[in-house]
DNA sequence: TGCTATTCGCAATTTAATTGCATTAAAGAG
DNA sequence: CTCTTTAATGCAATTAAATTGCGAATAGCA
């Protein structure tokens, strides 16, 4: 767990519990965001014992200082979430067979703002992107 | 109804019902894309008897036939519904305060499949482009 | 070490969506 | 138009993700 991540639950007022670094730990460690019951099962690989209930709290207290970010993928029935730390902003490409994702690098849409707002009126807070396809194994 | 609709329903071999043409028809008449509950309001304002299983069986049908596409909104728990007629592509801006849906008339993406491609390995089937911001009322 | 507010674990609840099954009705055949 | 078949419906029950209530446990600090 990155000392940043310690410093910034401390300096929230909330507390180092056991169940809340495991959570911490394993969104570090992560390739692309998890699911609950993703989570869950991999605190039960490290021998974490937590209850299912604890992880959407403690996700939800994560996601209410700023540390984690919810996201729904398209077609997808169930939350995900990632660290914010070292993934600014990025989109993502599921696998329409396997549900495998994967991390974009690139986002062209930096530029449309302005029209959209013209378009729409509305003021442009975020966007979300999202590919979905094949990945190399299911093709 | 539009006479179409009403011809692939039958070439399709699924049934004309009374429940089903008013589904079609309040999904031809809506703005935006409708969540299962959305559409049993509006029906309920039509004085339609039906049970909610019933929309989500004949959404469910209609998709299969490719009449309606079925999406999720970022952020939302729900699925939402909307006619393929006439919205052959486009994306959303979604309110973040009053949940106000408006369409985008432009997609800016359709020359980044090449690109992504290459950069995951995955071959592309489609993308979701989600805004969010104010609308006009809440800003 | 002891105090107190936060967090935890378990049980129960909520909400969207799905399934089982007996009944109803669409639509083609005669 | 009536009969027959089979899709579709309505109701009840179930599933799955997420949320809430509450007593017990514990992190953080004096």
């Amino acid at each position: 767990m990155k000392a940043s991540v310690k410093d910034e639950i401390r300096a929230s007022g909330k507390r180092l519990t056991r169940t809340r670094k495991a959570v911490v730990a394993v969104l570090e460690s992560a390739k692309y965001p998890l699911s609950p019951a993703e989570l869950y099962a991999l605190l039960q690989r490290r021998k974490v014992a937590i209850d299912p209930v604890t992880i959407y709290r403690n996700l939800s207290a994560l996601k209410s200082i700023g540390l984690v970010r919810q996201l729904k993928l398209h077609q997808e029935d169930q939350f995900r979430y990632e660290m914010k730390e070292g993934r600014e902003h990025h989109h993502h490409i599921r696998c329409k067979s396997c549900g495998k994702i994967a991390d974009l690098l690139l986002c062209p849409l930096k530029k449309l703002t302005a029209m959209i707002e013209r378009e729409t009126r509305f003021v442009v807070g975020d966007h979300s992107l999202e590919f979905s396809g094949w990945c190399p194994r299911c093709q």
